[in-house]
DNA sequence: ATAGATCGGCCGATGGACAA
DNA sequence: TTGTCCATCGGCCGATCTAT
């Protein structure tokens, strides 16, 4: 939004009468679909000082940019992480299936998912926003090339609960994944084990602008999660055995 | 700045009521 | 019995606040 502003604002010295238009951008009251955006466009094609090729280009790159934008107008939590997380993870990885007590006897939604034979995987998503802001996460929300501090919280992490993680995170140009043995997420040096009562084998990681680089070796291509889903196992269960 | 505690939100498991 | 609907609510979700 705020590249677009300045690509806008960039446009508008073309006119002649830009200080004019500004001043009445400024007063300007807009409802949805229309707006400050649609208004300075439509003045810009109106005096022709912006053609349809540019229009389209101004158009495209926009989406290109935000082509993840509509996931931050997900309010609630389990809307995000649930419905839509493991959804898209289901469909880059079809073979995954959802546990059940026919799956496995003992389950009680202790883990999200399960790769034949035996692996049991815990997905974690979060959103790259803005931090301490108080706005709305859709606008709040950071483009991958943003030098803005964040802070994705992973929670509720349970290592014994499954032997592979996989992690998403959003930002508005980009979705990440991390396929990361349980093992080394439990003595990861930003694992944080909150060990109150009642909470016990559970932790915390939180992810920032300065740490989140350490994890590079753990991000892999949406068409090879599976693979590294299950080298992922094998370097868990080599882990736990010898440390 | 960082670790971890708290929070609102709501999914989905569960089970009772009822019909066929 | 089997299937469908609906209301309840425990617990899981990640965002954000708090204490250190």
């Amino acid at each position: 939004m705020e590249k677009l502003k300045a690509q806008l604002e960039e446009l508008l010295t073309r006119l002649e009468n830009a200080t004019e238009l500004r001043a009445k951008v400024k007063e300007l009251v807009s409802i949805y679909p229309f707006s400050e955006y649609e208004y300075i466009i439509s003045h810009l094609l109106a005096s022709k000082k912006l053609s349809l090729d540019e229009y389209y280009q101004l158009r495209n790159d926009y989406l290109d940019r935000n082509l993840y934008l509509y996931l931050f107008e997900i309010s609630a939590p389990r809307g995000f992480g649930e419905l839509w997380a493991h959804g898209h993870l289901k469909e880059l990885v079809p073979s995954l299936q959802r546990p059940s007590k026919q799956t496995d006897p003992n389950y009680s939604g202790e883990y999200d998912f399960f790769l034949s034979p035996n692996i049991r995987i815990e997905v974690k998503a979060s959103r790259a926003v803005e931090f301490r802001s108080s706005a709305p996460l859709y606008l709040k929300a950071l483009a991958s090339d943003s030098q803005k501090q964040f802070d994705m919280n992973f929670q509720q992490i349970k290592p014994a609960c499954c032997e592979v993680f996989v992690w998403l995170a959003v930002w508005r140009d980009v979705i990440k994944h991390w396929v990361i043995p349980s093992y080394e997420v439990e003595n990861n040096r930003n694992y944080s084990k909150g060990q109150h009562r009642g909470n016990i084998g559970e932790g915390q990681l939180h992810l920032n602008k300065d740490n989140i680089h350490e994890f590079d070796k753990y991000l892999v291509q949406a068409k090879d999660i599976e693979a590294a889903i299950r080298a992922a196992f094998k370097r868990e269960k080599r882990l736990r055995k010898h440390g």
